[in-house]
DNA sequence: GCGGGGGTATAGAGCGCTCTCCTGAAGGCC
DNA sequence: GGCCTTCAGGAGAGCGCTCTATACCCCCGC
């Protein structure tokens, strides 16, 4: 970095050796003589060696790299862009996805390349960059369903993976959940309970997650015979699902049961709940969705649906440096399956 | 990506000029004739042309990059290294973090390389990684005061700028809050209140904002007449915040007011009390630290001392990028002023 | 004793870009 | 009108690495 840094030949001429020898030393190709590889790596030790990483990716085509690319539907303001950030990281879940991510990378000595597609500007920018090779492929969780980065993605060639399948078809792979089921078994477990009165607070329908879990969750309680459920729309924050309790509190006084889409938003149902005098879970039950840190948080700890975000990000990780690697060629999808977990709120 | 991508060579036939020519094109470098500018231009478009981030690297020595690492005492095992990241991302202090980094880089096209360097193993990745090149500099934020990579940045020469000040002195920029004036403000606070019985839950005494923390109010107690408070270490995690409030009443059944040292463990401290039939604030005063999500999220919302964690973080980023320009040679350190934030807690 | 084979090291050609140096044309000045 | 300055564009030398093709060596077998 500060002086000139030493490079493969002054290794090479440090141990007597060529260009190449060293390289393969290094890099562990082919057999090179014990004793000439200890010399050379004696010589890597003097000199104090580091490869230079752009020269390599240079020849190899290959940055040992990966963006993970948070995307919005690309409508925000460029002046805006902070605060879907600060929004994107207020929610337990995209740290999950980082954890589950890097889980998978850090065996292979990888990182990921932490990109914000929100606007139109910062979209471009990271399919420029996408394009110029900053990284050998993108890990994208879309905050919105219409979001036109993966086929721009899909369009230039660049390996790609999905969190959530896409709303339009893409020739990617994605991983995703059974959010259907999952809202199933919170329907379930209500009716199951008891409940006769029952309300639910969905994510922003813009998010095909949010739809799925409402389409599941009407679906079900159509069949057990409650044809028609109140809904409040929020935001997946805590702010929103305080809100949409309230105003679901005021048409239906007489609730006894709430589904939220997510934990946080449970939250906040919980909070207002509680505000106005009604005991989780003895007058409401409320069940969450994620069985994310909040849903732990909770007073009282939140029954919720759990989405497995680690391990889904995971494989999203897993199966993008397959298809890098040329392994797998073919998009594919997987598919995960939710699990009811059962605390105190419901 | 797919097949073979134009280079600058081909655009240069396409447009009928040199490489040379369309380089400067497309680095805006000294005067080239419009009438050709426009050529250039469209032979790229034609072309579809996106420069190769590597073999400009190569020569420029710079990646547009810088990495974020979050580095630990890096005695972490191997095989909890996972626990390690989900546990980061636990606290929405990394996320604020994040926030302010990302926006200071997005104007610049920077994006934030995200490193894990818990393990003696990933530590020395890390190292190598931005010894090889992979970032123009690096970002620490260390969750342990012993914390040995800022030394090996420097020695190695990596421009460095760290959250918080190290606790050998090390030749690198740093940003960091006057915690001891935070600390002593929540003692003031609480003393005003006219609280008597005050115990406090401290962070891990292996981070130096923890023990800044203890002793700022420590310092403050004893001005004021009281030599002796309680003490009960946590982690900075909502479990051990509540652990820690058992603790400190069982044997201080008399606690009238408390201070946790990040806002996760108040939330825990006003869960026990509340379980053991203490009302926050009428019965039991408390004051978090950091102004987090949690605060707001918290019932009562919590009183609590302002840590501008995104404004510093962009700081930090700040400082970074003037010394990779070589606008700044020497290390500065820039320290920001905590504020008290009243809410209902206290 | 000599030809062949297995395997190890070297030479050197790029990878795609930037940037310095150089050429040549245009314009200004005496 | 000739000479010098100025500036636009081109040629080409790297940046540091990988990897193929080639030279070399040693040993074996006939």
């Amino acid at each position: 970095m500060s002086r000139q840094a030493p490079t493969l030949e002054d290794v090479a001429r440090e141990a007597g050796v060529s260009r190449a020898t060293v390289s393969r030393v290094i890099n562990g190709v082919r057999s090179v003589d014990p004793a000439l590889q200890d010399v050379v790596r004696q010589a890597i030790e003097r000199t104090g060696y580091a490869p230079n990483r752009a020269a390599r990716s240079l020849v190899t085509r290959r940055t040992e790299t990966v963006a993970l690319i948070v995307s919005g539907a690309g409508d925000v303001a460029d002046e805006d862009e902070n605060a879907f950030t600060a929004q994107v990281f207020a929610d337990p879940f995209f740290g999950r996805v980082v954890t589950g991510v890097v889980a998978h990378l850090r065996p292979r000595s990888m990182h990921p390349l932490l990109m914000f597609a929100d606007s139109a500007r910062t979209r471009q920018q990271a399919l420029n960059d996408l394009r110029q090779g900053s990284a050998d492929g993108a890990l994208v969780v879309s905050t919105h369903a219409d979001d036109p980065l993966p086929a721009l993605l899909a369009d230039a060639g660049v390996p790609t993976v999905l969190f959530a399948r896409p709303s339009r078809p893409v020739p990617l792979s994605y991983v995703d959940l059974a959010h259907r089921d999952g809202a199933r078994m919170a329907a379930e477990h209500l009716l199951d309970r008891g409940c006769r009165k029952i309300v639910t607070v969905t994510g922003p329908l813009g998010v095909s997650a949010s739809q799925e879990r409402l389409a599941g969750f009407r679906d079900t309680m159509a069949r057990r015979g409650h044809p028609y459920v109140p809904v409040a729309e929020g935001g997946f924050t805590l702010d929103s699902g305080m809100a949409a309790m309230s105003d679901l509190l005021a048409e239906h006084p007489d609730v006894d049961g709430v589904f939220a889409a997510n934990d946080l938003m449970a939250q906040g149902v919980c909070q207002i709940l509680r505000e106005r005098g009604r005991s989780v879970p003895d007058d409401v039950a409320v069940v969450g969705f994620d069985d994310s840190a909040a849903a732990v948080a909770c007073r009282p700890p939140l029954t919720t649906v759990r989405q497995p975000v680690e391990e889904m990000a995971s494989v999203m990780a897993r199966l993008l440096t397959e298809h890098i690697q040329g392994v797998r060629t073919e998009p594919t999808s997987v598919i995960f399956d939710p699990e009811l977990v059962v605390r105190a709120s419901a």
